[in-house]
DNA sequence: TAGCGATATGTCTTTGCCGACATATCGTAA
DNA sequence: TTACGATATGTCGGCAAAGACATATCGCTA
């Protein structure tokens, strides 16, 4: 399984705007090409097509003056993918970010979620 | 003015997600109808057709388990619509989960921003 | 009883996004 | 020079979200 734990209710969902710089799904895919060494792998473990994989590491490289991702293709290692240095701080930065946003309104989520319906919404019709 | 600053670069989007109970753009309808007393008002200013503007406070409604905006039809005033109290609980918790949220990551968003591309993105093409 | 202004809701069309599929390209190894 | 596995990129079709437009309804007021 590689989604987190199911929390029920309102989850913090931090997003990094302004054309959508990075947000929760960015950060995975860097996560998973730090530990895959390709873009390929990365999406397929987050079943998702390389196509897409690969438009949303293209987007992220051209919101930050430097790439975060460096690729490389053919050679020995048939090509593949990493993070850059600034990919690496821009990852730390990102989940340092959400942990300490969680955590300062843990207090206040809970009693938002104390307002929430259970089950997330009687279908439409 | 009805929006914030223009700040350069990433701007911190808190979401609650599981099915979008709330985020920016809802908490402001809720402002919105707050401050005017009805739904079309509401989305007149934030530039949104009024049954866009409906049915978002349709999702919000359902999403907990009072809804946050009453309304009324036809009277001396024609019909409105007001926060419940809820409403009021749910939007002011939004707002402190946004401004503690934002301060908490304050730094390291700084440090994010540092490493963006001053304009949003070439374009495309 | 006609009129007002707002909520409530349905339908149709348009649009934008996403997935599926198809190639092209690269650099090394055999 | 062929094969490989990964990146890189284009096209096309489908489907769901969003918008445009059209009513219906409500309850007071004049």
């Amino acid at each position: 399984m590689k989604e987190g734990g199911k929390t029920k209710g309102a989850r913090l969902r931090i997003v990094l705007e302004e054309d959508g710089a990075i947000g929760p799904g960015k950060a995975d895919i860097l996560d998973g090409i730090r530990e895959t060494g390709s873009i390929a792998a990365a999406g397929r473990r987050m079943g998702m097509s390389y196509k897409r994989a690969w438009s949303l590491v293209e987007r992220m490289n051209r919101s930050f003056k430097e790439p975060l991702v460096s690729t490389s293709r053919g050679g020995r290692s048939k090509g593949g993918a990493a993070l850059t240095e600034t990919g690496e701080q821009v990852l730390a930065l990102y989940r340092r970010i959400e942990t300490e946003a969680e955590r300062a309104v843990e207090r206040e989520l809970g009693a938002l979620r104390a307002l929430q319906t259970i089950e997330p919404a009687p279908p439409p019709k």
